[in-house]
DNA sequence: AAGGACAATGTAAGCGCTTACATGGCGATG
DNA sequence: CATCGCCATGTAAGCGCTTACATTGTCCTT
């Protein structure tokens, strides 16, 4: 049905050259004189020619790429991040190639093998949990990871993020210090997401810190998504001892609450207060606003994009960022009713 | 500094076969004895190996993977559809590669050149307004290329989507039904964007039909987001003409201007109605909730999906698809104040 | 005018893989 | 027991490109 793409043989012949003529046309243009070069450049234009990649990075061993998998496309977290990641990588001249594992181990990792075969030069990835066997084809690899999202200075990899331990642990301790006594969490699985885990901790320690019962806690556990996080909301409100806060791993899972909340008749923050974590756009969309951490995204992206470049081309260890999270208070949380 | 990634070469060796064996193994391993399978995946573990995928693009002409460029992650828009697509691609062993262009057309010939490259065996593409240039390339690569988010069955292109003229023009239809008399229109930018450009046809078409002059009309063009939908609104609001209706392009700007009209003192649809497009996950949350053109997202994502692949493989034309929308009608729009 | 330096181009090897074809061994068949 | 056929494996060509090295021609230099 189709004739084959051309190669560079095709136009070596039409522009009556050598390929190696042709190739020094293309990668070195100084080294070839004014009217050989036209003529070649003619006949590429004429031929539609188009270097054949895969047969260049055999050779080149390099192929200014760079890969990230995101555990999911489908909500704006990992958007505003991504995005500045790649206007970084743009401006170095490489090329981001975004894939998604849907929260799914075995699919991130067979994405971790595809871009690598596909010959990234480098690779970002969210979070720490994850096969130790993934890292060690990595590491004979000899690719460059990166890990966003999640500080961590004791992991075995470079990581450009945030402590989310810390950063749920100063929100909650805003919230205890509102008088909030009773505390529903919801959160993503916090099994294999390290960062969902940190944060719930977050709460624990502040929780602990302030001397509260354990029994204070009451953690429901959910997949991503506004309706999960309102089914979540509803759950929590069903129990016997109704908590006073509702606060959620993430922005969205919040938004959801606050939307349950509003169906149930509650009043946010009246009858009961939510707070959320990411700062997405959402955040500030939602009626009440949401209380929630305030995560520098674009700063994360741009530095995980600079930090990886070097990795990639200095062939150096490369160093870990600890960038600042801070809280922004809005109008989704209050104190509790003095009645509840 | 490290090692070189091993090869085939020395898995075989590794192994005590030949190169030949050890691609068997990998590649139709019913064709090799147990003993000796077992023997080569065994050197496959301890080595790490991974097979070069330029190397094997090459030989084999296939890559398995479809390239797809929209025009921003940032927010929802694509998201749900794109998420529906990877997951359809997988299910028929492809791998999805994800480049952005923030919208700028240089950017997506560069993302195209780059993905076409790579060997992407199809390419996704949102919209029909594109350089011809790159549609002559993309001939002579013989690339299959599929263009979702619009349906035109006079494109070039095949196309699966829906008709965003016809769709705005039935939302029009229904705000001018309930009386209002003065739309104002915020719309992305309509050059070298059909979509946008359709979509605000739409309402004209609608108005026209309805008799009303043009002068009814006042439109605004700005970029995506939330916060340039509320400048857009605050300057719609700022005429000497104010509108009873804000009908935005998107859903992200009519969140925008919604979220304007409530700082402006302003009650939707009391004071002002506010419609949008493609019904995202936010379009139901914010309060009140908008009434949107619903857009069949994942049902987009999942057929040109299933187009696409057929068109890789078949080695066939193709063949467009219209899918239908609807409309939302939910808090935002409501009739125009008898006193505006 | 002969020798050398240098610039422009050509020649050909080889990157890591797949696969058509060649080879060898073994069981079934007559 | 010789013959055939088949299966498991090996051999080697070649995919499209880059690049080290070889070749040719030009123009100085002495």
């Amino acid at each position: 049905m189709h004739r084959p793409a051309p190669t560079l043989m095709d136009v070596a012949r039409r522009a009556g050259v050598s390929t190696a003529t042709v190739s020094r046309c293309l990668n070195s243009p100084d080294r070839v004189i004014e009217a050989t070069r036209s003529k070649v450049l003619e006949a590429v234009r004429d031929l539609g020619y188009s270097p054949n990649f895969g047969a260049r990075v055999m050779v080149a061993r390099r192929t200014h790429t760079i890969g990230a998998i995101i555990p999911t496309m489908e909500n704006a977290i990992f958007a505003r991040g991504l995005q500045a990641f790649q206007e970084e990588l743009r401006e170095s001249g490489y090329t981001l190639l975004v894939a998604s594992s849907s929260y799914h181990a075995e699919v991130e990792e067979e994405q971790i093998r595809s871009l690598v075969a596909r010959g990234a030069d480098g690779l970002l990835l969210i979070g720490h949990d994850r096969d130790p066997g993934i890292y060690r084809f990595l590491e004979t690899q000899g690719i460059p990871v990166l890990v966003a999202w999640a500080f961590d200075r004791a992991a075995p990899l470079v990581s450009v993020g945030f402590d989310n331990r810390k950063a749920m642990q100063a929100l909650a301790e805003n919230v205890i210090g509102l008088g909030h006594r009773k505390i529903g969490l919801i959160s993503a699985p916090v099994k294999s997401n390290d960062r969902a885990r940190e944060r719930v901790e977050g709460i624990r320690a502040a929780a602990q810190a302030a001397g509260l019962p354990d029994s204070c806690l009451h953690l429901v556990e959910t997949d991503y998504g506004i309706e999960t996080g309102a089914d979540a909301f509803a759950q929590l409100m069903g129990c016997d001892v109704r908590p006073t806060v509702v606060m959620c791993g993430n922005d969205v899972l919040a938004v959801g609450a606050i939307k349950q909340a509003r169906d149930m008749g509650l009043e946010v923050p009246r009858d009961i207060s939510v707070t959320g974590f990411d700062d997405i756009e959402l955040a500030s969309v939602v009626s009440p606003a949401l209380t929630t951490v305030h995560v520098p995204h674009r700063a994360m992206g741009r530095r995980s994009a600079m930090q990886l470049v070097q990795m990639v081309e200095g062939n150096t260890p490369g160093q870990s960022l600890e960038l600042a999270t801070s809280i922004r208070m809005r109008a989704s949380l209050g104190a509790p009713r003095p009645d509840a």
